[in-house]
DNA sequence: CATATTAAAAGTGTATCCCATTTGTATAAA
DNA sequence: TTTATACAAATGGGATACACTTTTAATATG
């Protein structure tokens, strides 16, 4: 295995892990110690991660722990609901193909399936949240423009601007069953919307769909000891 | 002055400058004499380079000029459109600054008085890129999104995604007078749009105002000999 | 006791060295 | 002539060495 990546996945996750307060200095040498590494594959990490805004350099040149406030964690959902209502719109323009519509009528059958528990147990949050980023990636994926999609990694890099970032918290801070619902019977209407070739309600649709990820993400802020129990990484995010 | 700095910077030139082809490898010993550094810093800018999508690693890790199709051309700007217009409304949305107002019209009276000439000069062609991108650049930085405006940093690494990336051609190939006028006439639209917080509006105009650039792109590809005398990057593009 | 000065420690930037792997090539064998 | 094999060169990943800068800490001085 390349320590490389090995490192820069290491660093990410102890990062997001929240392992670092927000604003703490990342070192080179302490964390080539800390990680059994040299300096060069931790100068490499660092790189990446930067560009991937999870660190940020100050005017020194020194590396801090990014420190995100709500209005950003909202503004950057806001993006990605902006990326996505595209990508649905180019999806509709471009005409739904026979291979998509299968895979997206499998995320919503196995979704249908899922939340017809009640109440929902602890696997089918985990098993939801996969399906719902299957059924979001294959739209991305499906509308051809790679720009878009390059975007949308970039913004995804950013903690808690994901689709499924406030699933792992397993209902117990984050939306019920009602909710989850709700999200479900949007993905259900997108994919009419897309059959139909129904390009502006299919956009429209998507970005309002984001709406659930901002009433979630305000949920989590509210109650911040649970939710530091299921996502430490909500600690990188401060008032 | 820092090698790092100095090497990413050349190396960005060297490749945008057309002076590898298109799927050329990289390697890091012959840059390294080339620049007259060591391959520490060449290892560093490279990394910067493929996160900025000027450079791909093949399978084995190699680094090779990345290429672009004219349809990724036009993606990676209607993807820019996308986010101008989001910005556009943001700003819309948020009420207009007298501050941003002002930059915006002073701006237009520039625009007004370069474009009075018949023919453009020369310098009025520099000039008019430089008062574009400011134009942009200050509603952009204005709107208060921060992921939007990482988002559309990132795209703006793409050659020939930016606003202004045609101008350099100064007529030849570009746009001429009178589509630089109508593309002119938008912006005093938008700024009384943004006037008027008419958000849709803004975030319309936004949108159709990068066709121009759609239309001046294909200009430049369908003279690709004009074109490279011009912006040597644009061999970087291939069917 | 506060402050200035200086010495030690930690850290960064860069170069270089080493080793494993890939790549290219020339020679030998079929 | 073609293929196989072995050997050499190139290359990348990683560790380390070293000089120079910034912090930190300690000591001396007013």
């Amino acid at each position: 295995m390349n320590v490389q990546e090995t490192v820069l996945m290491q660093l990410r996750d102890l990062i997001l892990g929240g392992t670092f307060a927000p604003g703490h200095r990342l070192a080179e040498q302490p964390l080539a110690e800390r990680l059994g590494a040299s300096r060069t594959p931790i100068r490499s990490a660092l790189v990446t991660l930067e560009q991937e805004g999870l660190i940020e350099s100050s005017e020194t040149g020194k590396y801090l722990v990014r420190q995100f406030t709500p209005q950003e964690v909202t503004d950057a959902i806001a993006v990605r609901g902006h990326l996505e209502g595209m990508a649905a719109r180019l999806v509709a323009e471009h005409g739904l193909t026979r291979q998509l519509e299968a895979e997206l009528q499998r995320c919503l059958h196995a979704g249908d399936k899922l939340l017809s528990d009640n109440p929902l147990t602890l696997n089918s949050y985990t098993a939801y949240g996969l399906m719902n980023d299957q059924f979001h990636a294959a739209i991305l994926n499906a509308c051809g423009n790679r720009a878009l999609q390059r975007a949308m990694a970039m913004n995804d890099k950013l903690p808690f601007a994901q689709a499924s970032a406030m699933l792992p918290m397993q209902g117990r801070v984050s939306l019920d069953r009602d909710w989850m619902q709700y999200a479900h019977k949007q993905h259900h209407m997108l994919l009419d919307a897309l059959k139909q070739g129904a390009s502006a309600r299919a956009q429209s649709l998507a970005v309002e769909h984001t709406e659930v990820a901002q009433m979630n993400m305000r949920l989590a802020l509210e109650r911040r000891v649970d939710s530091e129990a299921c996502m430490p990484g909500i600690r990188l995010v401060v008032a």
